[in-house]
Parts: structure tokens; C-alpha cells; sequence
DNA sequence: GTTCCGCATGAATCGATAG
DNA sequence: ACTATCGATTCATGCGGAA
């Protein structure tokens, strides 16, 4: 019987994720649970990160996704985030390209979800609109796959979170039972029960948003602030609660600026990452150290109350 | 010089696309301003419609979009609705290929449309949450093309989070006590303020809302009941707008029960349509009827404010 | 302690200009 | 002709200062 190696985790590597995914050493089989990256995208950021040329795009990453498919539990899942961007005034076909592709590696195409942003960049061209979904590709190993749907229910919903955005869930309630006896004090009960479970179409409302300690917060938003690529703390970890219970490892070989690590860690499970850059692997190694840090003292560092901020945001 | 026939338009046709579109006496070369059209789905609705095997649904729908390209003007603009439905367990990858191969027969792919339908059909699955995006895919054939941006303005920012901001707490009483209509009196003046320009993800909030002369609403609801692709109004009318103005010609060529149609008679567009199933050719015929002659009894059907309906909606 | 208004800015894209 | 750079365009959001 083959001796299996047991991963490291809450490790991060400073390098190729081609070349250190390829150690067995490092990454043995079937040794990670989730995998959730957001990779450069084609020909694009090239003073701040390393762009692939769209042509190149596949065959650049069909590499690293074998070693991925390698070290994938048999169960586990793979989240790619990625958007094809306009070239020459029409839509990239690399995305469309590489699902393909991988579908001939061997991984399965579960579903795309689709990253709907509504804070995209502004600017008006003559041809088309801004640019305000992304997709989220979920991709297996096998149709049978952990899926942990309870685990990311929202509240109802339209109602509450649209109309009454700004309200807090308490004023939400006073107002109510105050103004309109029809609904009366059930609403309390009404909104902590009525939950459901969401669609394909993720949109980080206001019930998503996760108030963090101020510590947690200042790490954030510096990961996110000098990484190019905003990839908000939310996203990885609807993605973590719903592919990943406590103590799983997660990977990131694209790690940036350590946000899919800090999602990891605030839910309680392993992670690795991987950042070719040295400049941003420091920065999500301090960042996540100040996060693990919280963790340790606080059992629950995540909010659903605003904390006051002592730090500017700056 | 070439004798160039003219379109008939304002005209239905009973029978299939590939054969109908192929005769260049009914649709000469480059006679049609925009298309719009929501194909039979692969495998699916094999009763109510006729199901395209997804292994044959990019040879099905080739020769079609090669006339398709061949009757577009230059500067118009074919909008694809359509979304792949999961087979086995995974998503079908007939979409993809479909992109592949509409590019090689000499279309640009300028866009992908994300139509975010918020009351997407109920369900639950041990590995997907419901399908609440369908892609609306935008193909010309020259990278200059008549895009109409001003006429698909929205009003300005996020509905409830700015209007909520804005009103004092007693609009906000006055408000919920009003229930149901959740325009309370400031926000008339709200609606009024600045229009922006909309993103690449398109949904149907409030303010898209159609609100029609009942004879007029009667027709749509009928249509949209009866055909099995739900496709409202509100979709066709939005690319109408965008890639269309006031006489241009607009096809559909799987026409169901002829909600493009009535989309273009309402904004004074012509429409020509291609449907194969009798049953919902006669009814589009009927629908279309209907909504001629509101249009012309009066100028514009269109209300802004709803219309008291004499008809249950059921 | 609040709410409100103003302002900076962010995974952008196109077209023109320059080399 | 082809690539590189720059300016113009645009809006949701969160923060800071004012009321």
C-alpha cells in the first residue's frame, strides 16, 4: 500500500503554483477539501501581476488544474473565478475555452454561478455597458460532491433586504409592530425563521455583509486595498460555508493578498496558499497572522452588527 | 446591380426557421435591423416543444444562424436568450460550443447579458441551488453597430437603499402603512431624479414594469401562458430599445406565442416571425391582433402607473 | 449620538495619439 | 501596421466632516 503524506496547512508558499502544486511532498492526493482562486485573467493587470496572453491562456493553465484535480478530495470542490474581458471590442472566448477543457482533464461542470456586482466600475462606452457579473465555475471530481446548502440560507429576502437595506433588523422591527398591527410581533419570529436557501445569482446584499472586529477589518481591507484585485472577503466565504465544514483544508493557488485564506480561517478551517509575487505573499502573511491572531483570543470575531471603527479606513 | 427585394413585414410565418429563412425572396440579404429570439432549449419541453438533442443543437441551429447572418443589416444586432439546462448531473456544454462556432461562421461576440430573473422556478437539489440567470447573448456582424443607450436609461442608483436614506421617518411610517404600493409621496419626486446608464446584468425591477391597457395585457398574459419558454415583455422590449429605433424591422425566428412581436408593435418597430407549432403561431397571430389594434386606437398603450385590471391574472 | 451631503476611488474600456 | 500610453467617460460605495 502506498505511504500518503499528510498535508501542511495554514501554510503559505511564495512561488509557481504549477511548480509546487506538483510536489507530491508538499500536496499529496486527495489531500484538500476546496479549492477557491481567482486567477490573473488574460492580458490584463501586467504592471501588477503577471498577465497570460489570452491565446495562452488555456495551455498556461491546464497544468496547474491536473495537479488541482490530483490534490482534490473525491468529494471536494473547485470554485474558479473568472471573467473574460473585452478584446478588440468583443468578449474573450478563452473562459469558454478552458471549461472545455477541463471537462476533457476529467472534472465535471456543475454549475456557473454567477457574481453579480453591483458596484462595477463606472464608464460609458459606445458598444456596451459596464461590466457588473463574473462567473464562479463550480467544478467536481465526482457528481457526488459535499454540499452544505443550510449553510449559507438567507433571509427572505426581497422585502426586508431591499426596501429595508438600511435599517437595522431592530429598528426594522420596532417600526413595524409600531406602525402596523396586521403584522404585528410576529415579524421577529418571521424574519429569524424565514429563511431560504439562495439561487445561482450571488449578490452580496446587506445581510451578507460580515462585520468584523476592527483588527480583522484593518487586515482586510488592507489585503484588499493594495491587491489589484478586489475579490471581497464575502465572496470566498459563501463559497467556504457551503463547500466545507470545520477543519477542512482549503486551497488558494492564487492566493493575492490572502483573502481566501482569511475567509478560511475565520471559518475554522485549514488553509493553503500559494502567491507567485513576494510582494503580496508578506502582505497576506501578515495579514492572515493579525487574523489568526483574533481568532485565538475571540471564538467569534465575525459580527452581524456593525463595529465601530477605531482605524480610518485609509 | 443587384435587384434587392423588399421585406415583407408586420407578417408571420408557419413553419421552419432553417427552410423559411433560407428563401431570399421572403427575407432578402440585410433587410432585418435587429434580431431577438429564445430558442427551443436542448432536450428540454420535448412535449410542448420540439426538444433539439444537445449533442445536435449546434449543427441544428448553424444553417439558421448562417441566414440570420445573412439577412441582418450590417449595423444590427442578433440577441440569443438561452441557457443550458443541466444534464447528468452537470451543466450541458452546447452553449459553449454554440459561442465556438457562431464565431467561426463570422459573428462577433460582443457581449453576454446576464438576465438575473429573481422569481426563478422553485426547487431543490442535493447539488445546485435554483436557475435564476439565463445568458442573452449579443452577436453583430461588424464591430460598429447601432446601439441606442439612451433609451434603456434606469433611474438613478439602488431603489430602496437611496430612498430610504432620504425620507424622514414619518414618509417612512406613512410608507408601510401605505403596504402595498411602495411608492410612498416623496419618492415620485425620487423617480424623477437623475437616469443612469444600466450594466451588463439585466433585471426586472419595479421600474421596468409594463404597465398595459387591459386589452393589451390580456394578449401578453395569454402569451406568456401558454407557451412553455417563459419570456416577459420585459425582456425583448429591452433590447428593442437598445439596438432598435421607431420602423426598423425586428425578427424573431422561433416566435412562440409572439412576445418579441408584441414587444415591437408596442414600440412602433415592424415585426416578422417565425413560428414551427401551429397552436402558437395561431395564438401569436391572435395576440398580435389584439395589440395592433390598441396601437392603433391610441398613441401609446405604455403607462408609466398602473392600470386597473377588469381581468384576473390568476 | 445621529443623519446628511460631498468626495475620492475602484479587476474598466474605447479611441486617439504617439512611437 | 502594430503596440503602448493617455484622456474621457461614469456610478455605487464608504468615509469624513458638518449640521
Amino acid at each position: 500500500m502506498m505511504k500518503r503524506n499528510k498535508i501542511n496547512t495554514n501554510i503559505l508558499y511564495n512561488g509557481d503554483s504549477a511548480k509546487l502544486l506538483a510536489d507530491a511532498a508538499l500536496f499529496p492526493d486527495k489531500s484538500i477539501g476546496l479549492i477557491v482562486t481567482s486567477p490573473p485573467y488574460a492580458d490584463k493587470r501586467k504592471k501588477s501581476y503577471d498577465g497570460v496572453h489570452p491565446a495562452k491562456y488555456v495551455a498556461w493553465f491546464l497544468p496547474i488544474a491536473k495537479e488541482l484535480y490530483r490534490v482534490l478530495k473525491d468529494d471536494g470542490s473547485f470554485i474558479l473565478n473568472i471573467k473574460e474581458h473585452p478584446q478588440n471590442g468583443e468578449r474573450g472566448t478563452y473562459v469558454l475555452e478552458l471549461i472545455l477543457a477541463l471537462k476533457k482533464q476529467g472534472w465535471f461542470w456543475i454549475e456557473e454561478y454567477c457574481w453579480y456586482k453591483k458596484n462595477s466600475f463606472p464608464g460609458k462606452w459606445p458598444n456596451r455597458f459596464r461590466d457588473s457579473w463574473e462567473r464562479c465555475l463550480h467544478f467536481t471530481k465526482d457528481k457526488e460532491f459535499k454540499m452544505y446548502q443550510d449553510a449559507v440560507k438567507v433571509p427572505i429576502g426581497d422585502w426586508a433586504a431591499k426596501r429595508f437595506k438600511s435599517m437595522s433588523e431592530n429598528d426594522f422591527i420596532r417600526h413595524i409592530s409600531k406602525n402596523n398591527s396586521h403584522l404585528g410581533r410576529n415579524v421577529s419570529n418571521w424574519l429569524d425563521k424565514k429563511k431560504v436557501y439562495p439561487h445561482n445569482v450571488i449578490v452580496f446584499e446587506e445581510e451578507h455583509r460580515l462585520y468584523l472586529s476592527n483588527v480583522v477589518e484593518t487586515a482586510v481591507d488592507s489585503s484588499n486595498k493594495n491587491h489589484s484585485a478586489i475579490f471581497p472577503l464575502e465572496l470566498p466565504t459563501w463559497f467556504i460555508r457551503l463547500f466545507s465544514k470545520k477543519d477542512d483544508v482549503v486551497l488558494d493557488p492564487f492566493l493575492g493578498s490572502g483573502t481566501t485564506a482569511i475567509a478560511a480561517v475565520l471559518h475554522k478551517r485549514k488553509y493553503v496558499g500559494i502567491e507567485l509575487k513576494e510582494e503580496y505573499f508578506k502582505e497576506a502573511k501578515k495579514n492572515i497572522k493579525e487574523v489568526q491572531k483574533i481568532m485565538t483570543n475571540s471564538e467569534s470575531p465575525i459580527k452581524k452588527t456593525p463595529v465601530k471603527r477605531k482605524i480610518s479606513r485609509k
